[in-house]
DNA sequence: TCCCGTCTCCATCTTTTGGCGGAGGCCGGG
DNA sequence: CCCGGCCTCCGCCAAAAGATGGAGACGGGA
């Protein structure tokens, strides 16, 4: 067998503690070799370039230059240096935005330590690791409406009324049937849309253009 | 002082008991004389051709044509012919709908019998009649961004992932702040904004074009 | 006729949302 | 140097939203 050669490690974070905390234990782990760090995407560039590093350790939000810029920016120059997204928060935007630019993983800060290693090392091998809830993000967003679930008429138009910014009660008033009733609806609106509030299911009906802004 | 003519009116809604219940209480008025019904705005659109009422009672919510609609054509054949929109909820696409549509009267179908007839005395004057909450809406709807009171950054920000469909506490994550500092700069949105909801805020944020659909 | 899907409603529970007032630290302009 | 706006956080509270599981009615299709 040749010799492991130690994986190259850019930070990129633009909080100082994180960056900090992230050497601390990275540097435990023998073949891990943190090159660098930056502190917005901007920087990250630059750092590539320089360093060539194997493996970047991206947060997704960050000033001048944001995360999934960069990735894509840094898959452009340096195809061969590997990604990991690395956010505090699941959003479907940054999710779907670091996959499409490139990144080889998306993992959360809440990832307990063994699994970002691992994570590095899969990422090092070009294998892709995705955070499980990214993963129903992004399949999600894949999901096209022909596949959804079917509404049946009183749901459409529940969530016709929920898109405009009513309220269960207003609702209810408007369709002159109980609260009850139309949460029910709502209920199985989400479930069958696959999302979890009505700002989500509204935005979706909106994008979908089952609903106008007007 | 001339003889005092009735004043004829054609009640629109798709429910029967509304139109038997407005009957019912409106005969009692020795001045008002209900010449009709229809329970749709087509059939009411014709309604008015063959009976030439002084005002209509217009549902806005019904099958075939809906009410705003209607409410625009028999203001086109038929100006004369005071119309006062008759709603059980309040919805801001409605209201302004039918003030533009050339609706004299908002009013919403849990007002006091006798202000309902004070509002068709006014209306068959010819004077304008608004629910105060309507009021509100239509200001509301004609305020534009400039005259609004402006978005601290933070308060832009927090916008931006409420109109993503993102809760407090994902915010709150991504902002790295606790949640109830993030309430606290929805609320102030809120007010801001004049909304009273998040998915009614991030409808705004939309219409402003701050944010995208994506 | 029986079954299935839909629509309606109920109770119960937890979580989230939103309103209220207040408070301390920070920073930049007057 | 002080003031005002901004950001942060606190507690308290009421209301709304969501999840869950169940139930009766109705109507159409097998």
């Amino acid at each position: 067998m040749m010799t492991m050669e130690k994986i190259r490690i850019l930070l990129v974070d633009d909080h100082q503690v994180v960056r900090q905390g992230l050497t601390m234990f990275l540097s435990l782990e023998p073949n891990l070799d943190i090159v660098g760090e930056a502190s917005n995407g901007a920087e990250a560039l630059e750092r590539v370039g320089t360093l060539r590093p194997d493996v970047v350790l991206m947060d997704l939000l960050m000033p001048v230059m944001d995360g999934v810029e960069a990735t894509r920016r840094i898959k452009e120059g340096f195809p061969d240096t590997e990604v990991i997204a690395l956010t505090s928060v699941l959003e479907d935007r940054l999710v779907v935005g670091a996959v499409e630019a490139g990144a080889t993983g998306y993992l959360l800060k809440d990832t307990r330590p063994h699994e970002l290693i691992d994570a590095i090392l899969a990422a090092s091998r070009g294998e892709v690791q995705l955070h499980p809830e990214a993963k129903k993000r992004l399949v999600r967003e894949a999901r096209t409406p022909e596949m959804l679930e079917p509404l049946t008429a009183r749901e459409t138009e529940t969530l016709r009324l929920v898109a405009k910014g009513l309220s269960n009660k207003e609702i209810a008033k408007a369709f002159d049937v109980s609260e009850v009733t139309v949460k029910s609806h709502v209920s199985s609106v989400f479930a069958k849309l696959g999302v979890s509030s009505r700002t989500q299911a509204a935005l979706f009906a909106l994008k979908q253009g089952w609903v106008g802004l007007e």
